[in-house]
DNA sequence: GGCAACACATTTGTTGACAGTTTTGGCACC
DNA sequence: GGTGCCAAAACTGTCAACAAATGTGTTGCC
């Protein structure tokens, strides 16, 4: 798969495209490789990717309506700066967004699905958190929530929740490197998952709930170390 | 507030910018002026509303990432249509996210807000619904949905309930032309608000999740009479 | 030395023109 | 009379040049 020349003749890591330039600079503001409040110059990126300026002018049309910068007239793109009060509010549609994913996730997969899952979470992950070996539980957590979500099969759901799980990624990093608050996570997370493995649907939907108004709870709490 | 000859020199209701395009191509797809499965033309539409094509193109690009219409290289602008599955997923996102809608409405707005509300709905729009005078019963509904999303003050929620609302919307008034459906919905409207104007907000939510549920229960039973 | 005003450079916004692709209409052939 | 093919028209996709606005640096005056 290194070398289709038809479709891609160059690299396949320079991104030509709007769809791939918008992903490319997606991933990068969710890192905060490009921080909040951050100017992103048209001419720089257009000079950056090698593509006309008209290509970046759409992929930030494409970022400001998913109101990853925000645009002043005739003044350029500002990257959105998330502030406490509206990082509260997206943890409110986590809460009930993620509760659905986990209900309709119950109800379209396999039980042995998430029996494995939760033994995972039971068992290696929990000697990562232990050790405090996070990176590695992270990656794990964020794999969970994705085939939760995939197998939610609600395209629109997969949609939003991107949205707004892209501008709180490193929020949520920070709140698990709170003292106990992995392993509370974890332990959340192994209930669910053997609610999901009973098939208990809406009992599913209540604990996601649960975990994430406890890890907003968390946000609230000790705000001046994370924003 | 008729004649502001700085911002607006022509007749207020001829659109020229790209916001003011978008919201009447937004209103037209969703009231089916133009139905699903109809072509976008970008020469007509420049035509139509004499400005340049590029502006219209940009419009369209808007559209695409709402998912109200469907791009295909070469070949212009589809209008979106919302089959029987899609239409079921999007009742799913409701149920969850008009809950959270009722419950934050509850916390934030007075209790005197919703009393006069639920006061409505048991008085002058039953003698709609009883008259089936549903015409200025669907647009108080709609009114008092708007209301409780905006008092729940939270935008993100808005946009997202915007976006999926306005998908809908015409089936949302065949759900509701059903017989016997109207007084249902009225009176499970009522129930809410009173929870609402005791200040129960988790009552609240779960009487928004119970009636769109059942508006969902209706759409499945009676989908060969809707799409 | 500080401040205001002007001119220049930089950046964003807008548009028409050109290129590539699909559709349509007509014509010849079977 | 129907079908396949070719050419022209129509439409979308791409871009580079032009226009407008903003920020910056310099100069002159108080």
């Amino acid at each position: 798969m290194a070398a289709r020349a038809k479709t891609r003749p160059r690299t396949p890591s320079a991104p030509e495209t709007v769809a791939e330039i918008l992903a490319a600079l997606r991933e990068r503001i969710a890192n905060q490789d490009i921080p909040p409040g951050a100017k992103l110059r048209e001419t720089d990126l257009a000079a950056e990717f090698d593509v006309p300026r008209t290509r970046i002018r759409e992929a930030l049309n494409a970022l400001e309506q998913r109101h990853l910068v925000e645009r002043i007239p005739n003044r350029g793109a500002v990257v959105f700066r998330v502030d406490f009060n509206q990082a509260l509010r997206i943890y409110d549609l986590r809460v009930v967004l993620e509760g659905l994913a986990a209900r309709l996730a119950t109800q379209n997969g396999t039980p042995a699905r998430w029996k494995r899952e939760a033994d995972l979470f039971k068992g290696p992950l929990k000697v990562m958190v232990d050790r405090g070996d996070l990176e590695p539980y992270i990656e794990h957590y964020e794999a969970m929530r994705r085939a939760i979500i995939e197998a939610a099969g609600n395209p629109l759901l997969a949609e939003m929740l991107d949205t707004i799980y892209e501008k709180t990624r490193v929020l949520i990093r920070r709140i698990l490197i709170l003292p106990g608050r992995a392993e509370v996570g974890r332990l959340q997370h192994v209930a669910m998952l053997e609610a999901m493995a009973r098939g208990h649907a809406e009992e599913a939907e209540r604990l996601r709930r649960a975990g994430l108004q406890s890890a907003k709870a968390h946000l609230e709490k000790f705000q001046k170390y994370i924003l």
